[in-house]
DNA sequence: CGCGAAATTGAAAACGATTTTCAGAAAAAT
DNA sequence: ATTTTTCTGAAAATCGTTTTCAATTTCGCG
């Protein structure tokens, strides 16, 4: 289904108001498909809609979040971030400590033996994070 | 080495001095041999050491994870975690989202997949975070 | 020992990201 | 159109963390 659709309805369901606020983010936020912080959301936003406030941003993401679009993330930089799910199946993340680039992998080994560890422990698991912190290639060359 | 040793000669090659806040915080960080928040164990040592300043215990605990005394953790939570780490081996967690119980496992098959998936794209990892969010089994039966 | 330079302490203030408040504006229901 | 409800944006509040600063403590040196 598409995303804005997806998102009216869940508005609608909770008794939420469509505005034009919530649309302007949100196509902002699926059209370039990266991981945003609420900061750099705003000030995206406001080069071309100065008006919108920066709570409302905030507000959004989390809404955004509430009903699946978007995934909030948190790389240790000491802000949340999110990334739009397209419906497209899980990831985890690779993480430059120098330049910031994010990169995404799947590997299934690793979520199947997560399975077994949790087995192991009797935890039922609900989500997992996985983050792999270093050094790009381009930064490790220039590292030396 | 015993980690007070270590800590001393820490304080000594870096110019620091020893004093005794630092010597008690060690002491009961060590002792109780879990998670602390800086919180908790402020609160901790408020029962036996009043005179001992939150900003005391923030400070030391960085000063642990300087030297290596101690691993910051984060849990989601929205605050800082130490434990001690008693020169022992990598571990990662298993964390129960109802009554925040914090297991540890090892899995060297998920280390090595994570160092393949690295150099697949050419990323130079010098750390990372693996945690399961879930149910415990006590937990999980209670909530049926 | 005692002195003095240098580091440490604790209370309080500053900080930065996030969240809430509140009065006016906008959207949906009637 | 009127009423009700939600939303917005600016500003304030919050929460964990970090810094400031004057008083205290440590420690090398005479
Ligand atoms: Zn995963
Ligand atoms: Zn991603
Ligand atoms: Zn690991
Ligand atoms: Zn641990």
């Amino acid at each position: 289904m598409d995303q804005v659709q997806l998102f009216n309805d869940y508005l609608r369901c909770k008794g939420l108001k469509t505005t034009s606020q919530r649309l302007i983010i949100l196509e902002t936020f699926l059209d370039s498909d990266c991981h945003f912080s609420t900061e750099e959301l705003y000030l995206k936003l406001r080069t071309e809609y100065p008006k919108i406030g920066y709570a409302t941003v905030h507000r959004t993401l989390k809404l955004f979040a509430e009903c699946g679009i978007a995934a909030e993330r948190n790389f240790g930089d000491g802000q949340a971030r999110y990334e739009p799910i397209h419906g497209e199946e899980h990831h985890d993340h690779l993480v430059c400590t120098e330049c910031g680039l994010i990169l995404e992998f799947e590997e299934p080994q690793i979520e199947k033996l997560q399975e077994s560890v949790a087995a192991a422990h009797n935890f039922t698991i609900d989500n997992h994070r996985l983050e792999l912190y270093g050094l790009c290639a381009s930064c490790a060359a220039t590292a030396n």
